[in-house]
Parts: C-alpha cells; structure tokens; sequence
DNA sequence: TTGACATATTCCTATATAGGAATATAATGT
DNA sequence: ACATTATATTCCTATATAGGAATATGTCAA
C-alpha cells in the first residue's frame, strides 16, 4: 500500500495543462466566453471529451462556469495560471539575457569592422 | 489496441515539468552545474531517484550533460523552457492588463477624494 | 586486479489517467 | 407530461508512470 504515481492532473495547472488538449481549451477561452457545444464545434471532438476536459480545468480553478438557460458558458481564469508564469520567469531571463550578450558582441563586431 | 493514457512524461516540456520534483531539480541546477551526488544531498532524496528524474529532464532537453571523471555534472538549459513561456505569456497579459485597469481607477479615486 | 566511488538501469506494483461508448441529469418550450 | 436540447457522469481498458529495492555499469586509484 501507499504506492504512488504520477501527480493527479487535478492536483495544479501544471499537470492540468500538460494534457495539450487541456492547453488548446484555455486557448479558444482566452479569446472569448463559450458554451460547451461552441467548443465542441470549434475544436471537433465529442461532446463528453470537452466536458471532461473542462471538469478537470474547473477543478483546479482553470476554468469557471456561468449557467445561463440550459448552457454554461465557460471563461478562462488566467490568473491561476499565475503559478507558471511565475515558476518559469526567472528561467526566460538566462535565455534572454544570454540573448542581450549576444547582441553586445554583435554590436561591437559591427563597430570594430 | 489503440488506446491512451496521460501524455508521456518525455514528451515535451509541459509534462515533464508537471512533477513537483523535476521542478526542484531544475531550480537547483538553475543557480549553478552540479553533480548527481551534490544533488542527492541538496534535496535528499535517493540516488536513483535523482538519475531517473534527470533521465527525463535530459530525454525532453530540459538538462545537459558533462561528464568529468566519474561524475555527470548536470545544468539546465533554459531554452528548452521557451514554448512554457511562450503559452503562459499571453495569459499572463490579461491579469496584468487588469492589474493596470486596477491601477488607474485607484487613481482616479485619489484624485477625486 | 581489486576495491571504492559515482551513477544508471532493471524489476516490481499501485495508481491515475484519456478515450470511447453509453447513459444520466438538467433546463426549456409546447 | 413530453420531446428536445445542452451538458455531465459512469463504465471500461490499455498505458505510463513514480517510488522502492536491488543490481548493473563505469571510472578511478593503489
């Protein structure tokens, strides 16, 4: 007993968005408010896959939901995305700033020509 | 036959991030090259625990390898992290286009107090 | 060559998926 | 009440883990 696997997708964005079809979800939601079957229509997969989908986005707060009639209009919550972009910035900023030395040695190559 | 399961922990960054521990390994390796033994010791887990996690932060390009003697001397490559920050960024414009929205109407309040 | 050190690999198992199919729930209009 | 529309849930299964234990591989030094 007390065996243990990969971390639940549910368990924080980070493993929710590891599933790409998760990533392509909060793509189409960053653009505007949809309903379930808009979604399904946009990105061509059955209905209970994007439900799915949604559940597990929902759950980790990804995702909220707005019932209106028998819909339920789904909005992108970026700010617990937060996490990530958090987690990641200081690793942009090796690759950036090795990018900015680049440019300096660039620029003096052009001076001293 | 045909069937799936979660996306493969080797392919692609966004997965092999999605461990909380092969996160900290590369937070380790971001301040500077170290050897799986120095490892080891920083986080305190098991040897093999170590290498299997390394082993797939190299398989995704995630890590880099040198060898010197005995010892596998492990740094992160950062570029390898792009397409996260690439996916997050523009999420992360719309919580801070918001914070920035935030920001004028406090504004405004003061100026009209 | 032998031992010690450094690291990787293999074997095992419980677990959490993702996808497909079928079905359940919920809300609306008539 | 009933049919219809919109969405969620359940059941099933093959799959890829992550962790622990044990072992293999590789490299140096005497």
């Amino acid at each position: 007993m007390s065996d243990m696997a990969r971390t639940p997708t549910t368990h924080d964005p980070f493993n929710a968005v590891a599933e790409p079809k998760r990533r392509q979800v909060l793509e189409a939601l960053r653009e505007q408010e949809m309903s379930v079957n808009e979604l399904v229509e946009l990105l061509g997969w059955n209905q209970p896959s994007v439900s799915k989908h949604l559940g597990v986005l929902k759950q980790v707060g990804l995702v909220e939901e707005r019932r209106v009639g028998r819909q339920r209009l789904y909005r992108v919550n970026a700010e617990s995305l937060k996490p990530i972009f958090e987690w990641v910035s200081p690793f942009e900023k090796i690759w950036s700033e090795r990018f900015d030395r680049l440019d300096v040695v660039l620029e003096k190559m052009k001076k001293e020509k």
